[in-house]
DNA sequence: AAAAAAC
């Protein structure tokens, strides 16, 4: 309620109840229906992530055109405002309420916060075809783009398009699910103008553009996406794995590449056994970035930085959440760079709405998503866990118990296991998905509305990307958090993320005392078991294999669950 | 603090 609350300020027009039936808004899906139903559900400035202007459809009033002196003052502002505290969200929450009074009526331009810093910003561009004209995209990437349904630019995509056809480094910090792959990869397209294989190709020769994310599963996304852009044009897009190593071993097979998608490991891999070349990269970008700067990804990330030998290259990263230290990082190794902070940093969509469920120990979890699951509930439902064996005992328990339609993911599971999950994700025949941080971030599944965090997220970033595998391109997501006593420690931490973002929290929560690095330290050693229903009189030594379980319990498609909200 | 990231 205090989230809707937050969206009805600023006297922007906003019926709940209308939007609640439009939670597929943005439904890359139904072109059609989307700028007629977006015109009605109005968000305000400083939740708007989204820019939903339908050029023409005369439902909104178009007052300005983002290029007023008020608009350019007001730029200057923000670009003055060096956002370096992490403690000053609040206030600058309560600043955006001004913003949105008095921007939101100018439809062309993203409204919600955006906040940029560094030496000669390129302007932002409203319009794809605002870009394409500046930069000369390509018409046939222009139409790619509107074929899959990308109309309008998100706030990420207005500010960064432009700045990376500038061939500037870029920081970006957008939330979740508001389109920082389009951001990236538009940019890369165009920028190299023609595939190495054709004619008039002057590219030299070689891999021209580099992209790295932290799982196979969002690297594989990631190249679908570049795949979409690639339509109609001899573009060669390769998804790093063990076989692409293998044929890009061949050097006349290499210099055919445009661009490659791959995790760090493997191209470290490739670069060490002498089978990759890299040193005609012009373009490298690191997706999510704070996670590939971290202990265990940072020194790979070393190696194919130190691969990259071009002089000429653009490095960009991209993330929802940059922890002060990894930003450090981040500014260290680009050149000049531009940082451009959509919304809230760390912060969730507030589209999400969140809740804490005290369940008081480990065996109460279980009871609790049964019954949980036994209510209607929005499918799919992705659950996380804390570790791998936790994922696949709590998807065996599940199945057990007559849930239907259950499917596990994590990184124990062979590719083939992985791919096919999601796969079925994908095609809506997962219902409950349990899985690992693998899952995480980045993954983007249109359809799932709700996220259960069955194991306490062990930091405010793994909540924030976690939560926000829902509520994606503007759709509504729900997100409920389990907590017990052993998670007390970092309580307030998480608590105060959902305050942040419009979500309420129990009065007691928020009195907690700040835990003591000890304690926190003490929280973290907590082990959690497999997880076992004491009640079920079948053991675990009943030796049935968790694929048939899951397989069984579709042919037996027992609940159904009853969604609450319309489904597409 | 745990999981993830090659072969």
């Amino acid at each position: 309620m205090e989230a809707f609350q937050l969206l009805s300020r600023g006297g922007v027009k906003f019926d709940k109840k209308r939007f609640k039936t439009d939670v597929q808004l943005f439904s890359k899906d139904t072109p059609a229906a989307t700028s007629e139903k977006i015109s009605e559900g109005e968000l305000p400035g400083e939740l708007d992530y989204f820019k939903y202007a339908p050029g023409g459809s005369g439902k909104r009033k178009a007052e300005g055109d983002g290029t007023t002196a008020k608009a350019l003052k007001k730029r200057k502002v923000e670009e003055d405002n060096e956002d370096e505290d992490e403690d000053e969200k609040h206030s600058d929450a309560e600043e955006e309420d001004e913003d949105a009074n008095g921007t939101e009526e100018t439809p062309s331009r993203p409204r919600q916060r955006v906040v940029t810093k560094g030496s000669d910003i390129p302007a932002h561009a409203d319009t794809f075809s605002a870009m394409a004209e500046r930069y000369q995209i390509s018409s046939l990437l222009l139409s790619n783009l509107t074929a899959n349904g990308y109309n309008d630019p998100t706030g990420i995509q207005s500010y960064g398009i432009p700045i990376l056809l500038e061939s500037r480094d870029l920081a970006a910090i957008s939330p979740t699910g508001t389109g920082k792959t389009l951001s990236y990869l538009l940019p890369i397209m165009s920028s190299l103008r023609a595939p190495s294989s054709s004619a008039n190709s002057d590219a030299g020769a070689g891999v021209r553009a580099v992209v790295v994310a932290p799982t196979r599963e969002l690297a594989h996304q990631i190249h679908n996406e570049c795949l979409k852009l690639a339509q109609g044009r001899k573009w060669r897009v390769v998804l790093f794995s063990k076989a692409t190593a293998g044929t890009l071993a061949d050097k006349s097979a290499r210099d055919k590449v445009d661009i490659i998608i791959s995790t760090p490991l493997r191209l470290v891999a490739s670069i060490k056994s002498g089978g990759l070349e890299l040193s005609n990269v012009r373009h490298l970008v690191l997706d999510e970035a704070d996670r590939m700067l971290d202990a265990e990804f940072f020194p790979q990330v070393e190696e194919i930085l130190a691969a990259c030998s071009h002089p000429q290259i653009q490095k960009a990263v991209f993330s929802a959440t940059l922890p002060a230290n990894a930003e450090k990082m981040a500014m260290q190794m680009l050149k000049d760079p531009i940082r451009v902070v959509v919304g809230l940093k760390d912060t969730p969509l507030p589209l999400i709405s969140q809740s804490l469920t005290y369940v008081a120990d480990d065996p109460s979890k279980l009871p609790s998503i049964l019954g949980y699951l036994a209510k209607p509930y929005n499918p799919p439902v992705l659950i996380f866990t804390s570790s791998q064996p936790r994922a696949t005992s709590l998807a065996q328990e599940l199945v057990l118990n007559g849930v239907s339609n259950v499917d596990c993911l994590h990184a124990g599971m062979t590719k083939k296991e992985r791919e096919d999950a999601v796969s079925r994700m994908r095609r809506g025949e997962s219902w409950v998905m349990v899985s690992t941080e693998v899952m995480a971030r980045g993954m983007d599944f249109k359809g799932i509305r709700e996220v259960v965090n069955y194991d306490f997220p062990t930091s405010v970033q793994s909540y924030v990307h976690r939560i926000g595998r829902t509520g994606r391109a503007g759709r509504e997501g729900k997100a409920v958090t389990y907590f017990t006593d052993d998670d007390a420690p970092f309580l307030k931490a998480i608590a105060n993320v959902l305050l942040q973002s419009g979500s309420t929290v129990p009065e007691w929560i928020l009195k907690l005392p700040k835990p003591s690095k000890l304690k926190r330290r003490q929280m973290g050693k907590v082990k959690r078991a497999e997880i076992v229903n004491p009640a079920r009189k079948i053991g675990r030594s009943d030796a049935i294999k968790k694929r048939d379980m899951i397989a069984g319990s579709k042919r037996r498609a027992a609940r159904k669950p009853s969604p609450t909200a319309g489904v597409e």
